[in-house]
DNA sequence: ACCTGAACACCGTTCAAGT
DNA sequence: ACCTGAACACCGTTCAAGT
């Protein structure tokens, strides 16, 4: 019963403990991952962690490095707009099947290496399409999380018509507006008929934004900020 | 020394938990805040907030309406498109004020009521300009967290030559896109020469969102969604 | 009706010690 | 070099009691 177990199972490393992390977000939720409750998974003592990685912040960060390597690489041969949408997609692809790392992602202050080199062969997509410096740098922020493939869904976040069937008539009085976009679901054909359709959602929006940079680049854009005061 | 302070100080109530735990927030930061924290604060024993708010979820959903009630009412009379602009330029005004706001927004999952009716009032500014329901929907999960006047700011977050003032030259070696990009500012005239102002970058991609929209509904666009088989 | 006090089951992390 | 054990200073929340 209280035979050594240390034996049985291999030695604790960084990629150990990275990996045992992920699995255990992915099986029990980010909120229930703790030091300790990693430790337990690892059949460790809590403190053993604490040679691997320097705090949770560091656990955090070698979680996000394990999602940004499942992302697929760069495609080879495409134009930047299909190369930056694959890109973009596949990323999402990674958020569906890890649905705490939207969370862990944004909450990151420090980018990592990995991250770093996300986004610099993201920024080298625009660049190779031919954009200005100026035009990739405000493209770049207007992606914002988009970029890895999940934004905020604060409106109608249950996915459709759960606003309308968790309280029916109420909604229809207090918030006429919503519950119309929200509710046309169950009577038209239109594309509510089907309910809230996210990977839509998502596609509807990117487009829009890779459309309107590619006709600000067309355009042959450039900023016209100034500087605030003259002196 | 131990005399009663009951009577020097107000009854507890749910308004003065809300105010009291929004002044916190900006004073020592949201992580900061706990309910034995705050209720120090209010000089009275942590199970006393319990009284008037269920828990720390329902804490924070009460500095959430503290918060939305700052943002300014709808103009009263403009066009859509200057409507929903004013209105989230002012949304985006109340969250510098009170930065931690964003992640707390992001967090709710159940909506209360002052954030269905802030978000009624902006799907009703569309339909009032004449939207379809159809794109009117798809205009707000566009939107996404926009229509709260915030972005995740993943891509050079800390405001633009943060990033190459730590390191310059790993920055330019490892990242040389990003390093382009970022560090434009310090040797032309464009718009990155002013360092990365964040208010441009949210109405740049504010513009181009709303551009977008304002083109579609007057191409009269129509969802081309089908559901995915025949049967 | 409202506030208190003690307790429970957790956290992340330190330090000094073991092998 | 790596792991352990005990301890510290926190959490949110319960329960039963006080006024």
């Amino acid at each position: 019963m209280t035979e050594k177990l240390a034996s049985t199972r291999p030695r604790l490393n960084r990629d150990r403990v990275q990996t045992a992390a992920v699995a255990l977000a992915d099986h029990i939720g980010i909120e229930a991952v703790s030091m300790r409750r990693l430790s337990e998974e690892l059949g460790v003592v809590p403190m053993a962690l604490y040679k691997h990685v320097a705090n949770k912040e560091e656990l955090l960060d070698a979680m996000v490095e394990v999602i940004v390597g499942e992302i697929d690489p760069p495609a080879a041969d495409a134009a930047w707009k299909d190369a930056v949408r694959l890109r973009i997609l596949s990323a999402r692809d990674v958020l569906l099947r890890h649905p705490w790392a939207r969370q862990v992602l944004e909450s990151r202050k420090h980018q990592t290496p990995v991250v770093l080199d996300y986004m610099n062969s993201m920024v080298g997509m625009f660049l190779g399409g031919g954009f200005s410096v100026d035009l990739t740098h405000h493209v770049m922020h207007a992606l914002g999380s988009r970029m890895w493939g999940f934004t905020q869904e604060l409106f109608l976040p249950s996915g459709g018509s759960a606003a309308e069937a968790t309280m029916p008539r109420e909604m229809n009085e207090r918030y006429p507006h919503i519950a119309l976009v929200a509710g046309a679901a169950s009577h038209d054909d239109s594309v509510v008929a089907h309910g809230c359709d996210d990977r839509f959602e998502f596609e509807f929006a990117l487009s829009l934004l890779l459309d309107g940079f590619e006709r600000l680049h067309e355009a042959g854009w450039v900023s016209s900020r100034r500087t605030p005061s003259p002196r």
